[in-house]
DNA sequence: AATGAATGAGGTTTCATTCAT
DNA sequence: TATGAATGAAACCTCATTCAT
């Protein structure tokens, strides 16, 4: 028949090519009932190279999730002092906004890998909240914002964060929802 | 035979017997490998009876959240006016506390119902970030909580309540999330 | 469609249906290459029901290997002192005949759980040699066999009964083969 | 780069290192669970190799049969007429011993050739208990063994001198069984 | 001759749901 | 109303074998 030729790549090209097509479905279905044969009947290989590349399904979704980390990580870096003295407030709301407008345009993904069975199943070192808790100190001794306790507040700021992502993906006001995340912020952190 | 005698109740006993089975093994295990052969042996009952009551087995999941729900519903009542004026900042204080200790001490069957496949299949109407909204309307009709958008900060709000439940469950320190969660709670609210 | 009524029988019936299914495949094929499918399209019956009764193949297999032991332990059984003073050449030759027709006539599940990757996966407590070294004992108290180690002789007789009837079952000469092993059985155990 | 250089061999010796690699896996586990996979990492050489000497795994088996089969009689040849008179009850009782010591020190192997589905799969010609009964006709012919029919009883033997090995290797007194063993040689062939 | 990425048929096992009793 | 044996559609995963390089 037409059997398409057997496309040989590097290891690691070919990793990449199946989480990509795991990423657009889990993108589009937001996780559930995805399955082993969608993923690379998407991906254009057979059953077995998954297996090849994930030795369970539950890698492939540790690997989807350590690359949406690592993506927003890269989009938004952390401020370095060399570019003069910081404007704390100015500073958490842009990285509100860019987070909401990531992971609202990422919605599927996340709900696969943060609030599904998986996420139970493999718990995560929980990056996020950690770099929050950072930024929330280094403005504490800037004299920025107020003597909240860093890890805790750091907490319950993120996952008002992933909520207004949520909100947005779900048809909600994006501007609103912002507006009412810097509100919340500012004011939980003011001094 | 010896066979146990088969214990005829009313449908109504029969259907909550089920489902507290269902939910002590929920609790205990986070709702991740429970199986209906489970529930049916923790309840005492064969297992043509748990589709007598639930079609399917989403069903009684939906009718675990509804019960937890209604359980925290009347735990912890709306002010009624007729109590005279109302502390609204101490009114937020107390029910966010109550929230944590309900939340956290239900942690397994929350994480079952809210934060499973199972919440992405049968998502909810959502009646807690509502109430939570016309309470800070209330609020701010009496002049206590400044002007923020009800909706968006109701949602924002009602994620960090339950963040910070789930963090007690984890165990972390119950005072010391709770204090940041009233700390940002009345910063945000705060005219 | 004429799908097959649905059959319910007693846990203990319907196992036996699919183990005598089994054992017929597997006296057919040797066991080589009868599976799990093969045998409930045989014993008709859904794929799901076999796992019900056996959780594992192997499980199957032990139970047919425990079948044929207890099949012949019942068909031959040792010689009771109440019967007079026994005959031990005559009784030994007769044990031999036995067991050459018995086994020769299920060579495919004898080969099937005793020489195959599944013997070696669960080997066995072995009973067959130890009964032998038992008869072996008895002759010798009776005086009527010399002073040969009970055991090791044993199973190198058991061995060699065993070959004898897979001969039979593969074509050799019935009579040539079981008068070669008396002779055998006789002289190593003559006084 | 760096990658380990290509060794050249020629054919022959790269065929002796993959199968000496196979057996050294298969007399460690007996044959069971060793994979393509296993071998040609022990060998040190690609998979697409291993399929350039073997065509199929059952190939594989096959050639370590023969060698297996091709090291005994090597180890232990046959009498030659040319050193004068035979003492055949003392050649008997050596060739036992050598067998048991051959044997039982490559037990595993025996195993995965012998006792497996491949042996079901693929039968042999039998060379051993050939040998043993031309042996034994030699024997007979000089005088020193009984009239027992030749191929019948090598058979036997054969299998007994098997189960003697396999029972030394399975950690029975080495001695006892090999005693065992020549009196059930020696009963069985006397005149 | 040698490599190792890619294949895919085939196998076991699970479990929500059905249905004869 | 209650039972529990029976179902069968998935789902995961393995591994001998192929083939482009």
């Amino acid at each position: 028949m037409d059997r398409p030729q057997r496309r040989r790549l590097t290891p690691q090209a070919r990793k990449t090519e199946i989480v990509e097509a795991a990423e657009r479905l889990l993108q589009a279905h937001g996780g559930a009932g995805v399955r082993v044969e969608d993923v690379v009947r998407e991906a254009g290989v057979a059953k077995g190279t998954f297996f090849l590349y994930f030795p369970t399904w539950d890698d492939l979704l540790e690997t989807v999730r350590d690359r949406l980390v690592a993506a927003f990580a890269a989009a938004s870096p952390p401020p370095r002092e060399t570019d003069g003295p910081i404007d704390w407030p100015a500073l958490v709301d842009r990285q509100a906004g860019a987070y909401i407008d990531f992971a609202s345009a990422r919605q599927g993904i996340g709900q696969a890998v943060f609030n599904s069975d998986f996420a139970a199943r493999r718990p995560m070192a929980g990056d996020a909240p950690v770099r929050l808790a950072a930024l929330i100190r280094a403005g504490q001794a800037a004299g920025a914002f107020g003597s909240v306790a860093p890890e805790p507040t750091a907490r319950l700021l993120y996952v008002a964060l992933d909520e207004a992502a949520r909100a947005v993906a779900a048809g909600a006001d994006r501007d609103a929802m912002l507006a009412a995340l810097q509100h919340m912020i500012r004011r939980t952190l003011a001094p």
